[in-house]
DNA sequence: TGCCTTGATGTAAGCGCTTGCATTACGATA
DNA sequence: TATCGTAATGCAAGCGCTTACATCAAGGCA
């Protein structure tokens, strides 16, 4: 490996102090408490700074004030809606309070997450946003070792360990297949993501049993097919579930883009929602009011999670102080694509 | 300020080598370069590392090594599908390539663009991913000054200094805007997202005009909107044009969520699409072919444009070398939304 | 005039890591 | 047995920054 003498070394402080004939003590205070210096020599230093386009290296900045004021969030993918909006309004609040967010994604894989935070970690985040609970436990030692403060969102389940901000996916999802059931469906059928490491998923699908066995039917045969995100694979699975000898009246999905999918399919099949069947989704993302007909869903705050996820976070870090975890609303939303049993 | 003793220091590669009975430089080699250790000094190494929770501090790794594998990027925002998708393949190839991908987003603003491309500079990003070309003159020249390698997306520009990899906006829209011309529209409209400091946007409506121009016929009076991202506000839009004395024909829009809003907003009007009036979009994201009528669109390729994106820049750092820019094919996509104008 | 306060600046010690060079141990070779 | 090569390891210099502490100049006051 040939060594490349980089034509362009970054300007260090030292470049600057000596442009300006101070100390690099000096250049350093100009630049985090300009009110310790004198007006003169700050502006002999800004000077310089601008002209020789200076730039302060975060790393040895991190190193030697030990701290970094940036927030790390791991997240399943940027290509669902849900997660991209959050983390949104997570890095504008996150943006007031003087925190640059750091985002990394995990494809929906535990090893690849476990990296990612692994990486945020080391490069001095003072606090991490994580989604959901699923998590190999050596990695909740290795950050509860390191004392990080972490919050879990897009969950919130009270038996779980840890701070969360986020809603209960089963009791969201319960209500939803109450009212199912209060249409009369009794031939319900569910399409997920898959359920392995997920546990909003496993926990949306719980909330459907839940709602079945209180009114004392059977949970037994409630066909479940997982399969991966996207609208052509919830196509191909609802097709699966209508070609079974005892149709669904109503197809329940995970969340809103296997139901869109699902939707779609059935007008290709010549099927009528709701009239033939019904189909719903959950966490109401544009999609949702878009297709036709127009989803019945349960809508999720994610904007709000996001901003309350970044305030708390914030307040962990800087207070050092016991928070205690934040539920928010998650309710039903009451569209077209929801009616009851055909005949 | 009172100064916090933390209660858990991170551990340091001395704790670590002090664990293992050995130097910090053993400690390194066998994190950094494990053939050049002995077996059982490395399984007693690797013990310690994993006992003590050891994970070592990017921020000093940087500074010893000066390189970081990271790349920088700065997308308007993550809600908007087409750069989550674009992003989301841009980091998949980033990390079989051995790199990480540093997120930032600015809100479609340019001062925090340049905030965050500061920050990624400073902390160390090897190579930085842009969206389009227009900038502050003094974030390239502060950017050249560096000699950091650049790359431009979404945008393929032939007359714009700089190494890009996208498409030609101005002739994919000029291309939908002739399939229109060649319907017999004459009364076109146009809804955009701003124009300032968006030269994809801008591209996109000379299309239109190119398009008009090059059948000799007058662009004077083209009605333009410009309005923000949303589905909503292309709803508003919409109906503005259509209270207009002289109602359009067909209304382009310069992305799908905009045409979207406008779509839904036609049938709340009760007007039919394409029969009273068509509506194109432009980027083909899913959204598109699940609204109803399905849009007539640009089919832009965002997971080809993410990781073409992601292997040119690694090129551009690896080898130093000139790279060119690369366009790829943007096509028009057609479907219901587009048909001759009434009457 | 001499002493003390105050504000502005400089000095230098690390922060945690990588890496060139020096050292050591040990088996192979003459 | 003496010499040498090689593999394994240690030593220590820095990477660019912040900050406690030292220093210094300039007034203010008795």
């Amino acid at each position: 490996m040939t060594t490349i003498t980089n034509p362009h070394p970054a300007p260090t402080l030292e470049d600057v102090a000596r442009a300006a004939q101070v100390s690099t003590a000096t250049v350093s205070r100009c630049l985090n408490t300009p009110d310790k210096v004198s007006e003169s020599t700050r502006l002999r230093v800004m000077e310089a700074v601008g002209r020789l386009g200076y730039a302060p290296n975060f790393g040895a900045r991190a190193m030697a004030s030990r701290r970094t004021r940036t927030i790390g969030a791991v997240i399943p993918t940027m290509e669902n809606a849900i997660f991209a909006r959050g983390l949104q309004a997570f890095q504008e609040e996150l943006r007031t309070l003087g925190y640059q967010l750091l985002v990394a994604s995990s494809s929906y894989r535990q090893d690849i997450e476990e990296e990612q935070i692994r990486s945020l970690v080391a490069r001095g985040a003072d606090g991490l946003l994580l989604i959901g609970h699923d998590r190999a436990p050596q990695v909740t030692e290795f950050l509860q070792q390191r004392g990080l403060p972490v919050l879990v969102t897009w969950a919130y389940d009270p038996a779980q360990a840890g701070v969360s901000v986020g809603f209960d996916n089963r009791r969201a999802m319960r209500a939803l297949a109450e009212k199912t059931l209060d249409l009369g469906h009794r031939t319900i059928t569910v399409i997920t993501a898959p359920l392995a490491d997920n546990d909003r998923a496993r926990a949306r699908v719980d909330g459907i049993r839940d709602a079945i066995t209180a009114r004392g039917l059977s949970v037994a045969g409630l066909p479940v097919i997982e399969t991966d995100y996207g609208i052509e694979t919830g196509g191909v699975a609802f097709e699966t579930l209508m070609q079974a000898h005892l149709r669904p009246t109503v197809v329940m999905c995970g969340n809103d883009v296997l139901a869109v999918g699902a939707v779609k399919r059935a007008r290709m099949l010549g099927l009528s929602v709701p009239r033939d069947v019904s189909i719903t989704g959950f966490d109401d993302i544009d999609i949702a009011s878009v297709v036709d007909p127009a989803l019945t869903t349960v809508h999720v705050p994610h904007r709000a999670m996001g901003s309350a996820a970044a305030r708390l976070l914030i307040r962990m870090i800087e207070e050092h102080g016991a928070v205690t975890s934040q539920e928010l609303d998650a309710h039903v939303t009451w569209r077209d694509s929801l009616a009851g049993p055909p005949g």
